[in-house]
DNA sequence: ATGGCCTTGGTACAAGGA
């Protein structure tokens, strides 16, 4: 079984890479974020021409996610139950034996701003909620877009990024704090080439120097760890014309 | 260098992203 994440940053403007890169890589299961989109403009007709269906959450002009699935979707979470937001930044649904979570953490724009606040007390929240969904489904996948470097590995230069956003110690504290949960940053359970990243700035020519970060990430909980096969950021999508900014991160799974 | 690029909304540029 495959499953994959993306932050597309508009899926009307994706959407002909998205249809593409689901053709290519067939995995089961996509998580998308950034769709840009309300509800009632989601692209359903096309990808069910191409045999998935899809649960959407999305406002207009920001946030949004959606997963994107061969089979059917139960028990499907709009956001954080119990947690009041504005922001479309979470989809949850049960496929098959999994429990998948797409998410859009907040990016928090600078420490010690309002947003950076709201991004510290959204990870709360996300994490209190999780620790009741692994309890109620130990086979559980959180995937999207952190909008964290967990460590200075996973930037490209860790002086110039040091205490800037995605890199501060309190973020890189929430993201252990997930881990905390029983969950694994399964790109991390396999040796990966130095300098991976999975967002690069549209600015200063970034993806050609490859000058990035790794925020993108798959978590996988401590029942599906030992089925975990392979783990990869497929940059191919970041070299076409007109590219998300982020790169899709793949999962695969045992059937078991 | 408080920059650079991209998207949306709306039709000029501001906000947001990371």
């Amino acid at each position: 079984m495959r499953l994959a994440t993306w932050n597309v940053n508009s899926l009307s403007v994706r959407l002909p890479q998205v249809l593409d890169w689901l053709a290519t890589q067939s995995p089961d299961v996509l998580a998308l974020q950034e769709t840009k989109l309300t509800d009632e403009r989601f692209p359903h007709e096309a990808f069910a021409a191409a045999g998935w269906q899809a649960q959407c959450f999305g406002q207009k002009t920001y946030n949004g996610v959606a997963l994107v699935s061969r089979a059917p979707m139960a028990d499907v979470v709009r956001n954080i139950p119990g947690f009041e937001d504005e922001q479309a930044r979470v989809i949850a649904a049960t496929i098959g034996t999994l429990r998948v979570v797409g998410a859009y953490f907040p990016n928090g724009q600078e420490p010690g701003s309002a947003k950076f606040a709201y991004k510290m007390r959204w990870q709360d929240a996300l994490r209190e909620w999780l620790r009741g969904e692994l309890a109620a489904q130990p086979r559980l996948v959180l995937m999207g877009d952190f909008n964290v470097a967990p460590e200075d590995r996973d930037v490209h230069d860790p002086v110039a990024w040091a205490g800037q956003i995605h890199c501060t110690p309190e973020e890189r504290a929430q993201f252990q704090g997930l881990l905390a949960l029983g969950l694994h940053d399964a790109f991390r359970l396999f040796e990966q080439a130095p300098k991976s990243w999975s967002w690069w700035d549209y600015r200063n020519l970034a993806f050609r120097r490859n000058q990035g970060l790794r925020i993108d990430h798959i978590l996988v909980s401590d029942a599906l760890r030992g089925q975990v096969r392979a783990c990869s950021i497929d940059k191919a999508p970041r070299r076409s014309e007109r590219p998300s900014d982020h790169a899709p991160v793949l999962l695969d799974l045992d059937a078991g």
